[in-house]
DNA sequence: CTATTAAATAGATGTTTGTCTATATATTTG
DNA sequence: CAAATATATAGACAAACATCTATTTAATAG
């Protein structure tokens, strides 16, 4: 999946249930219903939600049986915010070590 | 100004105008008229843009007669930036390189 | 002091978005 | 196959938002 776009990617992570779905799914898988169990909303805003992230490709899908479990994409995460970063504060020294950081670790991931 | 919430600056974000006037101001001061002259907007719907940016300390204003000069507060850019990728991609390599990057500079700027 | 220019504010409007309920689809179990 | 369970989809609706025009405020120029 190509890189998204940085309006799109804004977008993404500009709602409190979201980032709240992609903390949750960060560092395991986990289905939509643990999901719901853990946040304050219907079961159906919540695969909205996680149809929004999988769209631009920010979480992964494992089916197994009637379960779904979804996962944080955190490579795609952080190279997105590194882009973001990239772009709208170049002239930083933040920024320069994170580009630094990046060229000495050629991994595209 | 304290940190903003992540949800907050990412919603700042997410607007193709904003991400535009972003990157305007990133690297010099403008004003108004000047990103009014370089964008497909009325200049009401930028200063709208500009105050949100203002709100959570993204830009920084420099009144000077009739005019106004905005600046892009790319430190708390790249800060806020940073905090989303070890919120949300904490365990990626690139993100343990910011993380020790940003150790070996104590500064918080 | 009046006219002009720069920017901000107010109010209106259409679109996007987050949420819900209801329903459909798909998988497993009895 | 029928019932139960997990998730996705459809449609409705209200709130948030991006934009515009009109107007106000503030600063300079004549």
């Amino acid at each position: 999946m190509n890189d998204p776009d940085p309006v799109l990617f804004a977008k993404a992570l500009a709602d409190k249930t979201r980032q709240k779905i992609m903390q949750l799914c960060c560092c395991t898988e986990i289905t939509v219903s643990e999901i719901v169990a853990q946040l304050d909303v219907s079961q159906p805003t919540i695969s909205h939600h996680l149809a929004c992230l999988r769209e631009i490709g920010l979480v992964e899908t494992r089916a197994e049986g009637k379960q779904t479990f979804y996962s944080l994409n955190q490579e795609r995460v952080a190279f997105c915010c590194g882009q973001l970063m990239i772009r709208l504060a170049p002239q930083t020294e933040t920024t320069g070590k994170l580009k630094k950081a990046l060229e000495t670790e050629p991994v595209s991931k």
